[in-house]
DNA sequence: AATGAATGAGTTTTCATTCAT
DNA sequence: AATGAATGAAAACTCATTCAT
């Protein structure tokens, strides 16, 4: 009784995209872009298969559009860790946030990273590209906290930094033990604090 | 006429055998288990497509053979290494091997651990504790350097080590840059040099 | 705000859905009935798909409405050439007609023509015959002419000079040379200067 | 019993091979290429659908079969026409096949024209080229009978009997009149002779 | 009348696996 | 052991038509 005038149409339609969009990120994540079907998908949102093709053109939109849910959820986290006053302590933040996902991690991987080594098998379609594009956005704003921070080099402390937490994850994963997610987070937490710099 | 025949059958199948083995390995990495279908190794192994179900009685055993083709050659090189005297050197040597692959690794990333990232993501088959399984290998070898250089947590620092290296593969493949594995490789050697230990 | 609103629903519906019988008779032309969506009669003439089946029923009435379009096309010339004073000019003027359109022509066929060939495949839903009524509608006006010149059979005489039309536009159009529309209109003038009668 | 040890896969591979384009050559010339689908002419030749992408790799190529089929049809009847001493004889002879299928052509056209018709309208796939190859297949021979006798431009006279055939093959089969053919078949019959030349 | 959205049946294509020699 | 061929179950995608306002 109080919004009911906005735009029906419009509200329906923008859920119904954005139901998709989640739902593509989450079976993506847990079954590889290649082995997850069309109908998978709409399973997941709820909506019939025919229809997903009035939002996405081809499986391949619905992968570009789990990278930018990714995307989007990496936007909240780090616009929540802005707010946090010192650089290092965000980037202890970061970390934590990884740590903290280390169950699903240890299932289905990093979801950007596990989608970016699939996607980088292809040669056509750009989505290879486009994975790479959310991976240097979390670099991005790693290097910025470095950067801040006063060190230098502060773009390569981000490709160890985000390594690191790609290669924990891979691992953590492959040998099925979240408790690797703990340890190496743990060390870089130290990693962290020995670091000179504001 | 004489001894050619003997062992014709076992030889001509244990070579056909092999050249799927290395087929599927090298195809398998480059487009992935799911994107390779029987006929990509098929033709690359130059085997007619209906012979390959002699070697190989589902696809999921040609995957694997990829796998235990990739712990051979890994067997290969830790056997090399090994002949160095020092465990540092031979570590050093690892690393060294890994820059040695960047080009490959900036296109297709590490071999197992894109496979072990593609088939973690599966709940049946068992393949993904196989490519697990290929990962523990190369822990348990740098866990023992470790040990030798008398290290305390020797399987933490392979953690480290080995997680640093699959972190730095998905970082080049993901943005196609060859040079994050030189620096990281770079930063690598010098932490070695670095830690305490024979 | 006086007399513009009256009829406008009338008026409204009748602008759209003329611009919705040229649009189809168009686009068919171009890309057949078959390979044409209603998505792109719609888009070709600006009407909201949804906003079409207010105007036609079905594609098929759509596919009528072409050929109807082609039929007040043909009527639009032929009133045309009526004004002229003698049937022989009448038909030379018609032939010129076509010649003219041989760039058209040699890149999609005669509209009706292409379009009667395609829709004689259909076994159901009589369009077939709304097809052949457009051609019979030519006939009859060249039949007509022939016969003011008092020539014999001139039923005959108008198969053989559309059938000739036909023919050089589909050989205009499948070696996609218009020159055939060229030298055959040539002839054709000649061949009715030739001819007795009035 | 007797040619029982030709080999069988071969064979049958050859035939099945043949079914399909022969299938594939009837059932687009009484559907169309569009409105006919893989099942159709499986069904048609009798194959599973998945078998004849063995085959056929798209459903493109298949057309393309159903074209070299009515090409290897036109070969069969000018060798046959060849045999004829006199090249005005053959040319009779050809017009009399045309009169011959005037039943199929006044209810499907004539196979060739109508698909060339129907690809024409395509802009990719190279298969309209196809159709115009085929089509020029039988002006070549038509202009070399017309060359025999000795007559000046004998591209131009084989560009106005073919497209008379097209022309009557057209308006019999927009008409469904089979008189259509015999009419126009007897005027050009009457042409030929009236032409001058050995 | 108008319109974005929804629906579902149909079509092409792929491919692991099996079959028949 | 070897091999071309066969099979059928998916899967992506298309589109006429309908629906809910």
């Amino acid at each position: 009784m109080t919004d009911l005038r906005e735009p029906a149409r419009a509200r329906a339609s923008s859920a119904k995209r954005q139901r998709l969009m989640r739902a593509a990120a989450e079976v993506v994540h847990r079954q590889g872009a290649e082995r997850t079907t069309i109908a998978d998908i709409a399973r997941a949102a709820e909506v019939p298969v025919g229809n997903v093709y009035y939002y996405f053109k081809t499986k391949d939109e619905l992968v570009a559009a789990a990278l930018s849910e990714h995307a989007r959820r990496l936007g909240l986290l780090t616009e929540r860790l802005d707010r946090l006053p010192e650089p290092r302590e965000r980037l202890k933040g970061l970390i934590e946030g990884w740590v903290g996902q280390r169950d699903l991690a240890a299932r289905f991987g990093c979801p950007t990273g596990t989608l970016a080594a699939e996607l980088g098998k292809r040669d056509e379609g750009g989505l290879d590209a486009e994975a790479g594009a959310v991976i240097r956005l979390l670099l991005g704003w790693v290097e910025r906290q470095f950067r801040e921070m006063g060190l230098p080099d502060p773009g390569d402390l981000a490709i160890t930094l985000v390594g690191a937490y790609q290669g924990m994850s891979l691992l953590a994963n492959a040998l099925r033990e979240p408790q690797i997610m703990e340890r190496e987070g743990a060390r870089l937490l130290a990693w962290l604090d020995a670091l000179p710099g504001g």
